[in-house]
DNA sequence: AAAAGTACTTGTATAATGCAAGTTCTTTTA
DNA sequence: TAAAAGAACTTGCATTATACAAGTACTTTT
């Protein structure tokens, strides 16, 4: 039987995001660690949202294990952890793109800058690539 | 002031597809109107993935309140209710492509067709395009 | 008029989240 | 070199969300 191998509700592609992103904080992380250059667990705690510290430490440990982040010692100050995106995680960012799109278009509220919606409608592999550089 | 203007936790827009779409459930509902063509209440129930009917009911209240569906009676059959994707509800499927791309790449167990991920290789506007027009 | 279909609602047990406080290990300061 | 500070969690408990089983209300078919 090769149904549902890894406990998964279904093998919908749909699904499967939902069971590591469904619920309101893991996606922020992400987005923390993707276009704000944060990498330790302080600086995901500072985010607007405010995240409890276990439920933060709880998301960090799932991203590792579903092998979108790594943990590693920081090499300037060991009382530090730094996290950073694997390739699973970097390959998030179309999906992120298109998120941002979709609520600059349908929330009055969001805070999106112009500079982002022009890059994307303008030219989306530049967008990309260039945030995609800023975390190596 | 208007900053966090309607009770949003912060005004940034991964935040805000999160404060919707951040569960289990909600987006399973989008995915079964958007690519299934399920419509009624009693067909959401038979996914797979098996929904409560509690949460399902909860959920399909929330999705008319987001503006994602609209409720209507069945003119064919008046003890039924259909729901349907607004235009801000079809605006996800660059979502879900990005969504299903990602899963098919690095979850083993997808179910997902070899023609959709060649489709969204090679020609994801005539993709989407196809997605839409079987939505009218 | 009775049965079946459709869409929920309700009650209750279990699980997830939120909040405040405490612990451990490393580095800096006196 | 001992004490304080910084960083990353862990723990306990109250609140909220979810899961499961059962029941209700309205419409259509028999």
């Amino acid at each position: 039987m090769k149904q549902n191998s890894e406990n998964y509700r279904s093998n919908c592609p749909i699904n499967f995001v939902l069971e590591i992103f469904g619920d309101k904080w893991t996606l922020l992380i992400v987005r923390d660690l993707m276009f704000k250059s944060k990498r330790s667990y302080g600086e995901f705690l500072q985010s607007n949202e405010n995240i409890s510290t276990n439920i933060l430490a709880d998301r960090l440990q799932k991203l590792e294990a579903t092998g979108i982040a790594i943990k590693e010692i920081d090499k300037q100050n060991k009382s530090k952890f730094i996290y950073t995106l694997t390739e699973k995680g970097k390959d998030l960012l179309p999906i992120m793109l298109e998120i941002t799109a979709w609520s600059s278009k349908h929330d009055a509220t969001t805070n999106t800058p112009d500079s982002f919606i022009q890059a994307f409608e303008n030219d989306k592999a530049g967008l990309s690539s260039q945030i995609l550089d800023n975390l190596k």
